[in-house]
DNA sequence: CTCGCTGGGCGTCAAGAAAC
DNA sequence: GTTTCTTGACGCCCAGCGAG
C-alpha cells in the first residue's frame, strides 16, 4: 500500500494533460466524511502521520475513471477503505454502531444525482477528490464519490472534529507556567473534579494535553484549508484566463466569417444588378 | 558578529458550540 | 446541565535575513 501514488487533484483539467503514473502529483487533500460527519481524515503524503500516509485510497486507474466521469467503486480496495474507516470511526461515535462499509458497485455520472447526494460536474476545476459514506449508502453497504466544490472545503473545515491524537507531542505538557485561570468556566470544572474524587492535577494534565493536540490539528486544518483555497483561486484564474482566450478567438472567427459574407452579399446584389 | 525585524510554530486560555 | 470539542487570541520561542 505505501507504494502507491497519493493524489491530489488541484485542477481536473490541469491532471488531464499531465498526470504520469511516475509522477507524485503534490501534496494533499483526499477527504473522507465518515457517517454523521462524525470523524474526517484527510490524507496527505507529505505527513508522517500513518492515519494519513498508510491508507492509499485513490490510485492513478482511478483517477484515470474519475476524469472520464464515470467511476467504478470496486477500483477501491476494499480493505483500504475498511482501514481507513475503523481508524476514523473513533471517539465521537464509539457509542453508534455503524456498519462497515462492504465496497460495491456504483457507476456516478457527475450529472446525475445519487441517493440524494449532489454530484459536482467534473468540469468544475479545482475541485478536490472527495468521498463519502454517509448513512444512506451505508445502509445499503455502497459508499460513493464526488467531486467537491469550495463549499465543501468550507463545510469540511469547519465540522472537521479533532481525529488525530496519535501524533506525537514535541515538547512536554508539565511546563505550563500559566496558573489555572480563576475564570467562572473554569473554577466551575476544577472544583467540579475536585469533587469526583479524581487527581485535579493529572485532570489538568489530561486536558491540556488534549488541547494542546486539538491546537495542532485546528491549525492544520487551517491551513489546508488555506490551500485549498489559494490552489481554487489558481484554477479558477486560469479557467478565467482560458475563457477569455476562448472568447476572444470565438470574436475573431465570428468577425471574419461576417466579412466574408458581406463579401459576398455584396458581390451577388452587383452581379444581379 | 550582533542587533532588530519578521514569519512560523507552539502551548495555553477563554468562550462559544456541540455532544451527551 | 455538564462535559468535550473547536478555534481565536495571546505570548513565547526560534530560525532566517538584511543592515550596520
Amino acid at each position: 500500500m505505501n507504494n502507491k501514488n497519493y493524489i491530489h487533484i488541484p485542477n481536473l483539467s490541469s491532471v488531464t494533460d499531465n498526470f504520469n503514473i511516475n509522477t507524485k502529483i503534490p501534496p494533499i487533500s483526499f477527504v473522507i466524511t465518515t457517517p454523521l460527519n462524525s470523524t474526517i481524515s484527510s490524507l496527505d503524503h507529505n505527513r508522517s502521520n500513518k492515519i494519513y500516509s498508510d491508507n492509499l485510497v485513490i490510485t492513478q486507474p482511478i483517477v484515470s475513471k474519475l476524469l472520464s466521469e464515470t467511476i467504478k467503486q470496486e477500483e477501491i480496495e476494499n480493505n483500504s477503505l475498511q482501514e481507513i474507516y475503523s481508524k476514523t470511526n473513533r471517539s465521537k461515535t464509539k457509542n453508534i454502531q455503524l456498519p462497515p462499509p462492504t465496497v460495491t458497485t456504483v457507476h456516478l455520472n457527475p450529472r446525475e444525482t445519487l441517493n440524494g447526494l449532489s454530484i459536482i460536474p467534473m468540469t468544475n476545476t479545482n475541485s478536490h477528490l472527495m468521498s463519502t459514506l454517509n448513512p444512506a449508502h451505508l445502509s445499503d453497504g455502497a459508499g460513493s464519490y464526488f467531486v467537491s466544490g469550495l463549499t465543501d472545503l468550507a463545510s469540511n473545515y469547519k465540522m472537521n472534529p479533532s481525529s488525530n491524537t496519535d501524533m506525537p507531542s514535541p515538547s512536554s505538557s508539565s511546563n505550563s507556567s500559566n496558573p489555572p485561570s480563576s475564570s467562572h468556566h473554569h473554577q466551575h470544572h476544577q472544583t467540579r473534579r475536585h469533587g469526583e474524587g479524581g487527581d485535579p492535577t493529572r485532570k489538568r494534565e489530561m486536558r491540556l494535553q488534549k488541547n494542546r493536540e486539538a491546537a495542532r490539528e485546528c491549525r492544520r486544518k487551517k491551513k489546508e484549508y488555506i490551500k485549498c483555497l489559494e490552489e481554487r483561486v489558481a484554477g479558477l484564474e486560469a479557467q478565467n484566463k482560458a475563457l477569455i482566450e476562448e472568447l476572444r478567438q470565438l470574436k475573431e472567427l465570428y468577425c471574419q466569417r461576417e466579412e466574408t459574407s458581406n463579401k459576398s452579399n455584396s458581390k451577388t446584389t452587383t452581379a444581379t444588378r
